[in-house]
DNA sequence: TTCTTTACGGAGGGATTTCCTCCACTTCTA
DNA sequence: TAGAAGTGGAGGAAATCCCTCCGTAAAGAA
């Protein structure tokens, strides 16, 4: 693979999170290759079926989160507030919503959604969130009732782009979304 | 207006809040007739445009957000934060999806989002809150901060349907988002 | 630089979806 | 029961989306 095809094509999976969080699971192909500045053609090329870019899509944001959880985890023995306050932070950050998104779009033919492909693929994410879980649980530092998929499911639906009903209102809404769930999840049983 | 078409009118608005929640404000129209159990003829007679849909639902919601907001509001000089408490959980229970979807529908052709006609039909729902919120305020309440959009658009957040990662999985995160808005709607500052 | 190989873009045909009207039929109500 | 009011769904027009094909452009080796 040429080097520079390599380079688009990540640009491709980047662009695309950001177009299936923000218009949704079933939007055209086209409107991703648009907004990859990439014909159409060569979407198709890197991804011969809308499922191979979805997998590709949700195999990169599983890896963010991973990552995030190595990078917060580091500070957990120091300060476990401050490193789930930082975790959900990145969290938030991330395009979750697409990763979701990715996932509801086999719900509907699949029968167990447990053994499709991409519920394997998030496997990772989910259980480094939860291993850090059951840390922070050790040091009281969350409610003990907090699972990853509540976790991850949350900070999608916070952070999913909403158009607010008047122009130029409620542009703060995720982010008073995102303090409330933070002051939840530290809070009591 | 023959009586069993008012009935049926009615019953139209009601299922094409919960479609328009459910699956975005650009669904088929055949799918709105479809839950509503009627021909897509009627629909179309009752209603010669999608907007003419989308304005009867935003002004349904309207009307329920009001009733919510005086109902709520009697028990507001005996019990302040229990009225608050009412008035959060009544409207978590409606479909405010498709009020915000309705109207960010406009957004996209629109210039001037408060002079569109949809933004004057919601402005009741709007003003009652912000009232309710004031009164609120002088109980200190909730956080002063709080305005009636916020809330409209934090809710609609909240209760926005959304599959789950894994079959079975975080059934409960809309509860436990309202429960965490509502704990910090009520903190300070 | 030059040549070969790899990759790109976008037109466009076919399939699907959505819109919306038309009219034969059914259901109210006076 | 007659006439008015209302209904359902077939189906044509238009829009949208999918996906391939092929002439062109750019990368990298020699």
């Amino acid at each position: 693979m040429r080097a520079d095809a390599v380079r688009r094509r990540q640009n491709i999976i980047e662009h695309a999170k950001h177009v299936f969080a923000e218009r949704g699971g079933d939007v055209a192909l086209e409107a991703v290759a648009a907004a990859s500045g990439v014909g159409i053609a060569t979407l198709y090329r890197n991804f011969p079926s809308r499922e191979d870019l979805v997998r590709a899509v949700v195999q990169d944001t599983v890896e963010q989160i991973t990552g995030a959880v190595d990078e917060a985890g580091s500070a957990l023995d120091t300060d476990p507030s401050g490193a789930w306050k930082d975790l959900l932070s990145r969290l938030m950050s991330m395009k979750l919503g697409a990763l979701t998104d990715g996932l509801a779009l086999q719900a509907g033919s699949a029968r167990d959604l447990d053994s499709t492909p991409l519920a394997q693929v998030q496997q990772p994410a989910v259980d480094a969130l939860n291993s850090m879980l059951a840390e922070l649980n050790r040091h009281r530092a969350v409610r003990k009732d907090l699972t990853a998929l509540d976790v991850i499911v949350a900070v999608a639906t916070i952070t999913r782009p909403q158009v607010s009903p008047i122009r130029g209102a409620a542009p703060g809404v995720p982010e008073q979304l995102a303090e409330a769930y933070l002051l939840w999840s530290l809070g009591g049983s």
